[in-house]
DNA sequence: ACCATGGCCGCGT
DNA sequence: AACGCGGCCATGG
């Protein structure tokens, strides 16, 4: 385990709680790597445990929801069941619940 | 050390 | 509103 996936993990898990999510980009800022957005999609995508780390929170910009290491669709199902409409692959309220 | 690839982003057309 | 395109950066071969 590298030093920026631990990074990655650990902001996650403590500036994203569950019902809200945040973007890959947003996550690099909070990091204090504002380019690393991508790198951060990487790093997700090693996940090491789902859902303790709650990659699943992390969407496109866009509103979208993005990829998931498990499959979209599983990625969907745990978010709305943590209370987080996704209609038509899409983020429902997504301004108002992303931080 | 070099190259390619990805759970991306924003801008321009 | 939908693409295309270049930029960015950690990983793996």
């Amino acid at each position: 385990m590298t030093a920026f996936q631990k990074l990655c993990y650990d902001t996650l898990k403590h500036h994203v709680p569950a019902g809200s999510v945040t973007t890959y980009g947003n996550l690099a800022k909070l990091m204090k790597h504002p380019k690393a957005y991508r790198a951060v999609g990487t790093a997700m995508n090693k996940n090491p445990n789902a859902p303790e780390v709650p990659c699943h929170r992390v969407v496109k910009s866009n509103g979208e929801l993005g990829d998931y290491a498990f499959g979209s669709n599983l990625k969907q199902k745990r978010l709305q069941e943590e209370g987080v409409q996704v209609v038509n692959n899409k983020i429902v309220n997504f301004k108002d619940i992303c931080l």
